[in-house]
DNA sequence: ATCTATGCAAATAATTTGCACAATG
DNA sequence: CATTGTGCAAATTATTTGCATAGAT
């Protein structure tokens, strides 16, 4: 994210928090530049460490009051890559629609948005008669610099 | 699930455990007769209770220990409702392709399959590089019924 | 000055693990 | 009968909550 929108992102971030009538605060305001400074996702335990870095006097339990907070806004969203910890990911509002390919032998993930796909998900909503709000697709497989030359780069650094 | 189907799937899970070298034990069959026994999803928890209902002797830690071995038979999915619970779901052996669509407001759960989404799920799968395994489509959204009338049936359900 | 937000530590919930014994192949 | 699978209870991990106090409006 560029620091342009980096700044546009954390305005909106504590607009919202003003917005309902919420308080800003010297912990909120690092959570919401930790947050948004990266272009990762990010576990609750990853976001503590990072909003530390910037006002160490933010708390665990500040952190998970005020996720749900940053999820409501929309701002962020939750990411399951299916190793049972709940991430966050940050990249939501420059790309609304992005998706999830993992590889399951080397973890590599990579992001993808298709038009075709969003279509075809607002069409396939409408017909069940549903306004569509929030969708997440994520595919798990194998890549194919691992299946064809038996390593790949990401395979390279786990084993490092 | 017909009984027919029940049997097949049934028998389909104890193969798999045989084939890894791994002993029948009558607390693994009633955990595969519980997890194939219904339509619907289920949690760990959920599952313990169905099982206990077949044989009492089965504890919490079998349960915990079989479901991975479940999943990796492939006859039994993860299923991510959003709600921070692991759920299970036993249908992906009759509907391998099924996707989930869930109303934000009365929470009610539409299962659907569709030609379309699967193709194109393939296509961008290959075209990134990948051999898809696992996919996996989750629409949250709101549904006519509650949204055009301010009343549904799984809502009315709730509030009994 | 009022009242929300926070830190801390204890509580809860979900899952995993060590160990002695039971039961399969 | 050798070895895997199990129950139990304790351990671990992630998250939530009660309470006294700091700090925003």
């Amino acid at each position: 994210m560029d620091v342009e929108n980096y700044e546009k992102v954390c305005t909106a971030a504590r607009n919202f928090f003003i917005g309902k009538g919420l308080r800003q605060t010297s912990q909120r305001n690092a959570i919401i530049a930790a947050a948004f400074s990266t272009q990762e996702y990010f576990s609750a335990e990853g976001l503590l460490h990072m909003a530390q870095a910037i006002d160490p006097s933010v708390s665990r339990a500040t952190v998970y009051r005020n996720l749900p907070l940053l999820l409501e806004s929309g701002l962020l969203r939750e990411l399951d890559l299916g190793d049972g910890i709940q991430y966050y990911d940050p990249k939501f509002v420059e790309h609304p629609t992005h998706h999830h390919m993992i590889c399951v032998d080397c973890e590599k993930i990579i992001e993808f948005e298709d038009t075709n796909i969003e279509l075809l998900e607002n069409c396939i909503s409408r017909r069940l008669g549903f306004s569509p709000a929030n969708k997440m697709l994520r595919i798990k497989g194998h890549c194919d610099e691992l299946r064809l030359h038996g390593n790949c780069l990401r395979r390279r650094e786990q084993e490092t």
